[in-house]
DNA sequence: TATTGACTTAGAGTAAACTTTAAGGTTTAC
DNA sequence: GTAAACCTTAAAGTTTACTCTAAGTCAATA
């Protein structure tokens, strides 16, 4: 059992941002003390897991919150549950085939830059001697 | 010569971002026709393409206007350039290794839904019989 | 027991990057 | 020559994902 100071270390998200995406339906309800407070579960740190990782691909809260309905909903729903994970994968491939692409273009720009300042600062070296 | 229409199509961002981009100091002023209409150049584009590449990189616009803006005031800041380049192009690098590992764990958690589906609807099948 | 840190709800504030609206002027195709 | 299409500026509005504040209560530690 974990306090919601403890999850915020480990997932790096603020207590603040923990109690918003829980209000938000993106965790389910978390277990409490007979006081009130949150014990986040180890079932509860998977899930936070699989967020961030689809969060941090690119996916949106509201595209998440769905795929944490369905998965609330049970067996029913693993075909559509497979066909949404299948297409967010399918499009960080793409992007990140697009970005592989746009870093060639910053590398080349870095390069013509690079060699641009190295002409530079000999044009300017020789002009002090 | 290109009508911000033209521009809009072929950098597919719309004649309000053009505008805005020019406001905002991403695109030096734009030349005009007796009109006041504007009228981009090749050299304009090239720069649009530029700044598309650094923005869908993932660097904000109040960077890519700094950046601009250095490259206004010439080779005197060519270092700098160079320097806000390399940076960059390390982010890209760091963030795409983390997007790797983020996929894989995207793939695994898709491939065990995959599986889960499979057996689910076998039962059902064997139910229905 | 005092202090620190947790809890609640509700709502306001923030930042980035657009996006739309308002009110009007210019070109061009028929 | 006129209507549709396209242009202008300035400013307000939108969306996403937080982030913070307020105001009051409760729990744990030194």
């Amino acid at each position: 059992m974990y306090s919601i100071q403890d999850v915020s270390g480990r997932t790096g998200l603020s207590t603040h941002t923990l109690r918003y995406y829980e209000k938000e339906g993106l965790l389910s309800p978390v277990s409490r003390t007979p006081g009130g407070f949150r014990q986040y579960t180890d079932e509860d740190l998977e899930a936070l897991g699989l967020i961030c990782c689809l969060k941090n691909t690119g996916m949106s809260l509201q595209e998440i919150t769905r795929f944490v309905r369905l998965t609330r909903q049970g067996d029913e729903t693993l075909r559509e549950r497979v066909e949404l994970l299948r297409e967010h994968r399918e499009s960080v491939i793409q992007r990140m085939n697009e970005m592989q692409k746009y870093l060639e273009k910053v590398t080349w720009k870095l390069n013509f830059f690079s060699e641009k300042l190295r002409a530079y600062e000999d044009l300017k070296a020789r002009q002090e001697q």
